[in-house]
DNA sequence: GTCTTAATGCAATAATATTGCATTATTGCC
DNA sequence: GGCAATAATGCAATATTATTGCATTAAGAC
C-alpha cells in the first residue's frame, strides 16, 4: 500500500479511471517531503511544465481521501500520501516542528484505549484522529 | 476554568485588556452548542444587533487560543471555548456526527501512552491532538 | 476505431484569511 | 472624574482558498 502503482491498482479495482491528472497528483504526493496543499501541488506541477486546474486537484484529493490513498493532515491542512495498509487501524501522524518531517503510524492498542475512553462518556467513536507535534529523531538529538 | 468571568480574569492577569469585542466573542463561545467559525460568530452577533469586524474576531480567536481560553477543532475548523483547567494535560474532543454535540476531555493515561508510542519512533511529542468522531450518548441509543 | 460517460477544464463566484494604517477605547495615573 | 499612553479595533484593500454549473475531453469497453 505504498507505491504509485498500488494506488492506481486500487483506483482501477474500484471502477475509477486512471487518468493523467490523477497520476500526476499521485506522483507529487509520492515525492513530497511533507504535506502539500492543492495549490502547492499545482505550483509543483507547473515547475515541471505540467498544467492542472485547481478544481481538478481538489476533486482528486477528495477522491484519494475517500479511498484512503491520501490523508489530510489536520494540523496544517496539507495532504500526504497514505503510507500504510488498510488492516492496521486508524492512521495518524507525527509532525516535526523543526524539519517538517512527517511520519504516519498506526497503533491498535491506542485505538482500543481511545474507544474505551469514549465509551466511558457514552460516546461511540467511529473514527479516531490524532497527531503529535514535536521533534523527530534527527532534530531532538 | 469555565465561565466568561474566569476568562476575563486570565486576560487581565496576563496584561491584556478586557474589551467589548473580547467580551462579546467570549459570550458567543460560551453559549454556542458546537464549534463556530469567525464568520459564524460575526453573524450570531449581528443577529443580536452587535457589530464586530471579522479581522477583530480573527485576532481575538488567535489570542484566546494562545491563552488556551479556546481551541480550534481541527475536524471542522470551528472554535470552542475551553472547558477544562490547565492541569489536566492535553485537551481533546469528541464530536457527534449526528447532532454536532462536542465534548472536551482530557486523559493523562492517554497522554502517557501516546508519548510512549512517539518515543518508540525516536520522536519527542510536545503536543498531542486527538479528536473522535462518532455518536454521542443521545444519538447512539 | 467508435461509443459512452467519467473526468477534466473553465469561468464565475463565494468564502475565508491577511496586511498596513487610521481611529478608538481601555487602563494607569493624577 | 479627566488625561495621556498605547493596546486594541475598524476599515479598506488584497490575497488566498474553495465551490458550482456547464462545456469539453479523454479513458475504458467493445
Ligand atoms: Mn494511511
Ligand atoms: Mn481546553
Ligand atoms: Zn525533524
Ligand atoms: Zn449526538
Amino acid at each position: 500500500m505504498s507505491g504509485v502503482e498500488d494506488s492506481l491498482r486500487i483506483l482501477r479495482s474500484k471502477g475509477y479511471r486512471v487518468t493523467q491528472p490523477r497520476k500526476l497528483v499521485l506522483k507529487v504526493l509520492e515525492r513530497a517531503e511533507g504535506p502539500v496543499s492543492p495549490y502547492d501541488i499545482q505550483k509543483i506541477l507547473q515547475q515541471e511544465g505540467e498544467r492542472l486546474n485547481h478544481v481538478t486537484i481538489y476533486r482528486i484529493l477528495d477522491l484519494f481521501c475517500l479511498l484512503n490513498l491520501a490523508h489530510k493532515v489536520l494540523l496544517c491542512g496539507g495532504f500526504v500520501k497514505c503510507a500504510l495498509g488498510k488492516r492496521e487501524g486508524c492512521h495518524r501522524f507525527m509532525v516535526c516542528r523543526q524539519c517538517g518531517a512527517l511520519r504516519e503510524f498506526a497503533d491498535k492498542a491506542l485505538c482500543e484505549e481511545e474507544s474505551a475512553i469514549a465509551r466511558d462518556f457514552g460516546f461511540v467513536a467511529e473514527h479516531h484522529f490524532s497527531e503529535f507535534f514535536g521533534l523527530c529523531s534527527n532534530c531532538n538529538s
